[in-house]
DNA sequence: ATAATCTATGACGTAACGTTATAGTCAAGC
DNA sequence: GCTTGACTATAACGTTACGTCATAGATTAT
């Protein structure tokens, strides 16, 4: 038996165009074409149809979902899994978003403008959050399955808001502190003073921040443009800066 | 103090051609332009682009902050408020889609793949929320703030995962039932019963739905393109049918 | 047979920028 | 005072996953 274009759009839930758009790109071609040109989709189509959607759903792109169809050996597993980290973390921000909204709504209530301060703080938060997502691979990749990595997620996983807030404030203190210091050069004692602060910060609140990773962090201040740009909120130029201190800091240890 | 479009980039963690989009939409202008041409953004231009950032970071698009932002008068309570439960929705989507990719996970781990029944409900679910919250504010609007709503709203908030898969369940197997008597007419006795027992589902789990409501729910599933793509998908022409058989059972009751 | 419905193929529109391409501007070092 | 490098400007096409006409032929129902 064969369906036409709008008995599988009806069946799927998807529009007529959107057939038509599978089709051109290859995604989803038609098991055979009546003489007059119609699409004919068989129940294998529609079961391809189900599992492009599905993996849409999951927030895969066409072209990946079209990669891992195609490719019969694919590590969907591997591909799912990575997947799942994303979706955490987007979960965890939208409880944060929606943590805020709240408070919005209460100062609004309350007649009091939220004030530009707390706004950059929710502001700077779902952006480490969202860098954390995206790079949570390559984080990955770059630490390894390091017992430091779990150790991160582990603990991040429990914060709460309070939390959050008490680290991110601590860390918007040491990056202001490092910041003010910047023409004294990043070997200067004080600057130096603050760096071992950070490295403290970190291992007091994610992972055990080996000196190896320290230096890795700085470096990625300034490889990831992301990164770089987050810092850089703080004090144009911090990042580069930062990573110099980092540098400096852990060739002294070291020697 | 003024600043250059790649200063206020840095600070903000956007890109310059970002500000440069914003400044040709209306967004953002900056307050003044050098005499070369350059545009200079003062502080007050910093604090526009970070309610900007903050409102597009709470799901806005960007013409909905600008009539938030030039509107003294919009009601931002209002706009916030709705803006929640859209979120509120999204996340429970989320919770769903992971418990679906864990799942997926566990049945590669087991070698067994995911069955397309099981993918056709994971999907199913999550239209239906999507459904619900693209439209939670017209069926607030048509139902109002009726009791009914609200049962319906807190009863949802609770369901477990195991509670949806039974609902869900059961929803469908009414709809086959129906599907599968369509040739016998919307007045069938069959079809009627099963009328009837979809108006007790219903109450059971989402609020006392009166004659009132299942009558507009009938047109609801006609009218609304999305809801008879949903149920279309049981089989076509179906949430046509339905409808005539929901009146019908209204009609019956009523006279 | 005629109307209503469905099908096809273009081809432009959308949102929020990314990405060249081309050209003018500014501060610093020689 | 001139070159160099970093920055600025505008213009315009690219991206994603389709929506939305427009035009025209095919199928189905009455």
């Amino acid at each position: 038996m064969h369906y036409k274009v709008k008995e599988v759009a009806d069946m799927a839930g998807v529009s007529v165009r959107t057939l038509h758009h599978y089709d051109q790109i290859g995604l989803l071609k038609p098991e055979s074409v009546s003489p007059a040109g119609y699409r004919l989709y068989t129940e294998k189509d529609l079961e391809r149809l189900q599992q492009i959607l599905f993996f849409k759903e999951l927030g895969f792109g066409l072209q990946e979902a079209k990669n891992i169809l195609d490719n019969p050996g694919f590590d969907r597993k591997q591909a799912l899994t990575a997947h799942r980290e994303l979706l955490i973390k987007k979960k965890a921000r939208l409880e944060k978003i929606i943590a805020s909204v709240d408070e919005t709504i209460k100062s609004i209530k309350g007649g009091i403008q939220m004030n530009n301060q707390e706004m950059f703080k929710v502001f700077d938060m779902s952006e480490i959050e969202k860098h954390q997502a995206k790079y949570a691979a390559e984080t990955r990749q770059k630490y390894g399955d390091t017992d430091a990595y779990k150790e991160s997620m582990q603990k991040a996983a429990k914060y709460t808001k309070d939390d959050w807030s008490r680290i991110m404030s601590k860390s918007n203190e040491i990056y202001q502190r490092i910041a003010d210091s910047m023409e004294k050069g990043p070997s200067d004692p004080e600057v130096q003073e603050a760096v071992a602060q950070w490295r403290q910060h970190i291992t007091d609140n994610f992972y055990n921040c080996t000196l190896e990773i320290f230096r890795g962090l700085g470096d990625l201040y300034v490889d990831d443009d992301r990164f770089t740009a987050n810092i850089d909120k703080v004090k144009p130029g911090l990042a580069k800066f930062l990573r110099e201190a980092m540098h400096i800091y852990c060739d002294n240890l070291q020697k």
